[in-house]
DNA sequence: TTGTACGCGTTATCAG
DNA sequence: CTGATAACGCGTACAA
């Protein structure tokens, strides 16, 4: 029953070796005017003794957490948790820790996760708003207190933030394109919520790439999800394969969606591609598993993860005006798999993607 | 620019209102012997003002930072990411923080991260060790300090420690019997590192199972796997499906080996389920994907994570002895599908996956 | 190169 | 019910 140990503090270090608190605190932070034999031995009887910074104090003090807050919708999802997977890796390199919360998509969370990561005084706030959001007021007492705050992916449409963020309108011109390109004259749009501004690009860029082909804009084949989970993507999917006349082309503003898409689209016996040609969005690792393999636009979670976090350290470091705004642009590509080919056309994608283990 | 000013205090609330800061805080604190005006006068200014306690003053004073540490390996599998929300959720309702820290399967993180993580005063930590690791003594700093450390998943084999676990031994005999009850005779178990306990039960009761229905114990169909992602999964697959004689099963210790053992097998002209059935292991969404839909066990992240925060939070409150060792095991069950499915059977699962958005 | 002294914002103890 | 005071452990201006 060791629990009672008390912590080593630098006074114990400092009356050990007959030196100052201060000494000792300058020597562990490799102070540049401490002689390297006090150095030595300050470090060497800390290691000894197990000596700990206590970050409490030391934050107190300088007022500074080197704590990254992360507001998500939820982690369990393939491109979130890539996201803060690359979040961590490159805040931990950097000398950060990361703290995690995530809203479930309702705005009332989003509010209360960005009050108790102010309490934290988290070093910068990194987030992706939650489905729901549509007024970003909560974020002002972060801006306010000088936090440097990055968007990632789900953005709001406000002037002077700092964001990461793809191209979605070139993303979904360049998949629709794609799916012309292999034939298709009455394609699909399957988005998500209008407000949100990324699925109001996606559906941007798909209207764009009709046009500039001269296809009719038919608007009963612009459908609007509220998840764009499995189950409303089936469910959509299986309403607007009923109709009598069913479009030829299907761009899925993700891929779950696109999946569910698929598995109905079988189950009712519509051939794909040859009847049906259909692309998602994100390139999670379903798109390999999926038969036939699903065409998805490449998007970069791990990197816009660490981009985010890159762009916080600047901003930490003054070399970005924090009140100016600015935005990193990732790339994306279209990844063409069966999905989406015509007959004519060769196979090209066999990778296997990276996944899951227990 | 209003980047400096100055967080609002305490003391500034107290000398408003001409009472003590010690009043202040109690009142915000709703301690019982303050009375009902004054609370109510300091907290309407406190917000007039957007008072926010300083957390670091808190902890430095109390000694208790209301944080959780999280070490995994990769936060973007889905196994570990559905286990991070569930610890996430229930220790947010709860009061508490979540810091995460990945090891990427290095044990060389894992100890810097432990560090780290005692450096930031945890209230407790919460680990699935790193595929590597074999020693456990980078823990001890924390337990000897008396915060409470939860294991979960891939635990040591050591006793006196508390974890959260499913019944690794008794869900591989179950799926290895189910192969068995739909026909199969030659089964082949697809591993990973023994060194690793959740893996060697799992291969304890595939053989427990092989024996108890006197079916011969091939050791050529015993194969470890190291990190059992997809390539692997797909090399090993191959490698034995070559074979003169091949297996009528498989049971996989995961679910991306298992798909990529289908595709493998599909690739090669082997009809699954009729030739040879395959059955996995965690149940991931991936399962309802893949042509024909895996068998799998069913593994219970979420509620993993949940049942290790409460149990930290009981060894917190001193309802556990933290030097006795206690164990929670979680039922899984195994989740039928056509993988596995001999031709008299019928389907079962029709159930769609929820997933992934973005 | 090292030491002294103070303050960061809270909470706990003790006294009233 | 409320106030004064000390202490948590560290970093840093200032002095030596």
């Amino acid at each position: 029953m060791e629990e009672n140990k008390k912590d080593v503090t630098i006074y114990d270090i400092a009356e050990e070796l007959n030196i100052s608190p201060s000494t000792v605190s300058r020597a562990l932070n490799d102070h540049s005017s401490i002689g390297s034999k006090t150095k030595k031995a300050v470090k060497k009887l800390a290691e000894k003794w197990g000596y700990r910074p206590n970050s409490f104090a030391a934050s107190l003090r300088t007022k500074r957490s080197n704590t990254f807050g992360i507001i998500v919708s939820w982690i369990n999802r393939p491109f979130i948790s890539s996201l803060i997977s690359g979040i961590e890796n490159t805040a931990r390199e950097a000398g950060f820790h990361t703290i995690i919360t995530q809203t479930q998509d309702y705005t009332e969370s989003e509010i209360t996760n960005v009050k108790t990561l102010y309490d934290n005084r988290i070093s910068a706030l990194i987030v992706s708003l939650a489905m729901e959001t549509t007024d970003y007021s909560h974020f002002d007492s972060i801006r306010n207190s000088g936090i440097p705050i990055v968007f990632v992916d789900r953005i709001p449409p406000t002037l002077g933030i700092h964001k990461v963020q793809i191209n979605n309108f070139s993303a979904a011109f360049e998949a629709t394109e794609h799916l012309i390109e292999q034939g298709c004259k009455r394609i699909m749009y399957f988005g998500g919520a209008r407000h949100q501004s990324i699925y109001e690009d996606r559906r941007l860029g798909y209207v764009a790439a009709l046009k500039k082909h001269d296809l009719e804009l038919d608007k009963s084949l612009m459908v609007q999800g509220n998840t764009l989970d499995a189950e409303e993507g089936y469910r959509i999917a299986s309403e607007v394969l009923s109709r009598d006349s069913i479009p030829d082309g299907i761009f899925c503003a993700n891929d779950t969606a696109a999946v569910s898409a698929i598995q109905c689209a079988k189950s009712m016996g519509i051939l794909i591609p040859d009847q049906l040609k259909i692309i998602g969005f994100n390139d999670d690792p379903i798109c390999t598993i999926i038969d036939p393999p699903l065409s998805s636009v490449h998007h970069p979670a791990v990197e816009m993860g660490e981009a985010a976090v890159r762009k916080a350290l600047a901003m930490l470091e003054n070399e970005i005006d924090p009140e100016a705004g600015s935005t990193v642009t990732l790339d994306t590509h279209i990844v063409v798999r069966k999905s989406t080919q015509s007959e004519k056309t060769l196979e090209s994608d066999v990778s296997i993607a990276d996944q899951s283990m227990g």
